[in-house]
DNA sequence: CACGTTTTTACACGATTGTGCACGATTGCG
DNA sequence: CGCAATCGTGCACAATCGTGTAAAAACGTG
């Protein structure tokens, strides 16, 4: 048996990531006849590409986008606040703001203070929903991007959304993110997704992404924009490795620390612990 | 058989908890080959992110922070949801459909069969956001029209709107209607709107509307369509003096007697002591 | 070929994480 | 109240991980 190159255990890898839907650190350092640490090198090296997310044992596909917008919705519900109450930070009276589709923009759409006064635009309805609902009659006026759509995405993204986007400037858009690193920036598991926000980036004095822990050092497939164009980045209060993300016009925003449970905070610290994965 | 990385074990948790309404740690903990202080640890995590709320023997899943509707929906519920059965009796397969804005409308869009393939077209984006969260990915093909919403609406209706309503044809066309009556017809509170609504009307195959019995022989402000340019009336099962409203192309659909409330008896209310839903 | 440099790997060691067990506290129920 | 089930928490042990270091292999160059 012959000793395959680094190259073509990286891909065979990767390729049994995608079929089996996970790998484990002892069973690749077997079947290659390398040590684990050897393995965890390797899997270090793909997550840092965004081509996996390690866990304990192991490693796991980058997440699936073909899961329900609706199972994305509960998962970290407190920390897409957190990062909500952050990103409004930088909203002013009068702006003209866009929301794309995403739950981390849900949650900033509930966290908009229901006295200031704000054009609110967004292409998904989930959003413009959770703005009808919250919003005042008088302080809030509301412009919806229509078409068709898909539900993964949750939101219009096809040919008419971005015909009407050309119309509007704004002030600052909040981007959703599936995926930002250092070296890629901003990704979205979609090509019309993608498509659909660099218009929305050409057409916005600021670009503001809220990023949970998970997203960070992640690539999906299709990019959007890079680092350097975007004026906002809001982070988790734990989030590390944060320099590499730092640009000349680039503010990051730390989250405040969201202690407030119900109860059992005694445990918060061993659960919600940084994540480790580390650029090279 | 082989042993699931911890992540695995979550997401298998997360996604039971989705599909069962329910955990048992018991249960998981015979199934997963561990002891139940393991699945008490993970309960926790999830609990910790939002995913479930820990109860008494195991967990329930957190309610699910759907968009919150007007209360108007919840106060004739089960009337609703009966006019919605009778008017998805309308629909056939790959039939485009419109949703107009409204509760009644809401009800229906609650109710489409998730088997049915239809495309559905709404103005509302709370209508929208239902379909989102309800609706199958391949089943289902939703557009919305975008445009300026005013929150009292709570649907696009402005020139945008019209302009791209021209652009399709629909075989069936769902109007709510703030007011019913012999004479006047269909009435709308806001002018905007009831010409939002005759525009639909003038492209649609079939006009459906469904009324609860506060709107019938009750006239609005703003007259939209007349009696005999509708094709189907859904009326609660107690309707009286329809008489008045028989016309040649008329259908009259008396929607079942509501007494069989949809089962759905939760874990809820058999372990856990009653809570408020607070939602947000 | 000789030599220095870079890359890759394996091993060692301490740190972190996951798991099961023990024991006392709490909760549900008759 | 009393009993059984469940829960919380501390602790021990094993698996896994990160990092530093050294050896081996590959590479380029004279």
């Amino acid at each position: 048996m012959m000793k395959p190159l680094i190259q073509e255990r990286l891909s065979v890898i990767s390729a049994r990531l995608a079929e089996h839907g996970r790998v484990l650190s002892s069973e690749l350092a077997a079947e290659f006849h390398v040590s684990e640490d050897t393995i965890r090198r390797d899997l270090r090296e793909l997550a840092a590409a965004g081509l996996c997310k390690r866990v304990y044992g192991g490693a796991l596909p980058t997440a699936t986008p073909k899961v329900h917008f609706n199972t994305r919705l509960t998962d970290n519900r407190d920390v897409k606040a957190a990062l909500a109450r952050a990103a409004i930070a930088t909203l002013r009276p009068n702006m003209t703001v866009f929301l794309d589709s995403g739950t981390t923009n849900l949650a900033i759409a509930f966290a908009l203070p229901k006295d200031l006064p704000l054009t609110v635009v967004t292409n998904a309805p989930t959003i413009a929903a959770a703005i009808i609902q919250t919003a005042q009659v008088n302080t809030t006026e509301l412009i919806t991007i229509g078409g068709n759509i898909p539900i993964a995405i949750g939101g219009a993204v096809g040919s008419r959304a971005l015909r009407d986007i050309e119309a509007i400037t704004f002030d600052i858009a909040c981007l959703g993110a599936c995926g930002i690193a250092p070296d890629t920036g901003i990704t979205a598991d979609y090509l019309e997704d993608a498509h659909f926000k660099q218009a929305v980036a050409a057409r916005s004095r600021a670009v503001l992404v809220a990023a949970t822990n998970d997203k960070l050092g992640t690539a999906a497939a299709h990019a959007v924009v890079p680092l350097d164009q975007c004026d906002f980045l809001c982070v988790e209060h734990d989030a590390q490795a944060l320099g590499l993300y730092e640009r000349p016009d680039l503010t990051i925003l730390r989250a405040p620390d969201g202690l407030e449970r119900s109860g059992q905070t005694k445990f918060d610290e061993s659960i919600t612990r940084p994540e480790r994965s580390e650029d090279r």
